[in-house]
DNA sequence: TCTTGACCTGAAGTTGCTTCAGGTTGGTAT
DNA sequence: ATACCAACCTGAAGCAACTTCAGGTCAAGA
């Protein structure tokens, strides 16, 4: 698979997935005799899953952390698991602060809507 | 009001609020005879809603535009109206791909608890 | 043949903060 | 009185996570 589809799969631009093999955030990613990429079809589900981890706010150092478990094989999948359900309680947080935050731009509008209607 | 306890309010650091100031981003604050800002209860009120903004992913541009909006006084309500309607819109589809996010997070712990049966 | 498009690298630029260095107050303890 | 401390100030540098840019390779099509 060339970069361009792991970019549409996924979601990410091809730089930032250039940028994250750079970083250390996959395994290498293998090379056809023309020196460009070739993902496998794992290769491109990691991705997936960065792009999950990464636009639910876990930075790049934690993502390199689970990263290194990952390419330690499955005795770490345990590991991965734990890793993976307090990301998942982060991102709980994450989404109960956002609500907090709606309520108060309804408000916010709300209250434009009297100044509106008071003024006719 | 000083600028610990607008920080406490709105969860904003300390640097943060005084860096929004410098970026334009609230209608100049008042100082003491010291040199200090003194918020006012309106001040405080505008740094919770820039840190609701913030928080949900509007740029700092957008929220200068709307700042000098609210600068310009109440000939722009409407205006501001419209502008968070659109940003409540986008905080929606934002919360919609935290959610999409989410259950792939989920599929993925549930595979790694297939393995870890598996293995008894 | 020549150009176009997709890829490559390494470096510089951007956004949104945070941290740091160095300086000024005002209140309290000695 | 003086010494000290915490809380504030400014301007500059540092940092995370990308994006953009400059310059280069290569295969395929007009």
């Amino acid at each position: 698979m060339k970069i361009s589809e792991v970019a549409q799969r996924t979601g990410l631009s091809i730089s930032t997935i250039r940028y994250y093999e750079n970083a250390g955030l996959c395994p290498a990613v293998a090379r056809g005799p023309d020196g460009k990429r070739r993902f496998s079809a794992n290769d491109a589900d990691w991705f997936l899953l960065l792009a999950s981890l990464r636009e639910t706010g876990m930075p790049l150092s934690q993502m390199r952390a689970f990263a290194a478990l990952y390419a330690a094989g499955d005795e770490t999948v345990q590991q991965r698991k734990t890793a993976l359900l307090a990301h998942r309680e982060s991102l709980s947080q994450r989404q109960a602060e956002l609500d907090r935050c709606r309520s108060l731009l309804d408000r916010k509008l709300q209250k434009y809507d009297e100044i509106l209607e008071t003024r006719e």
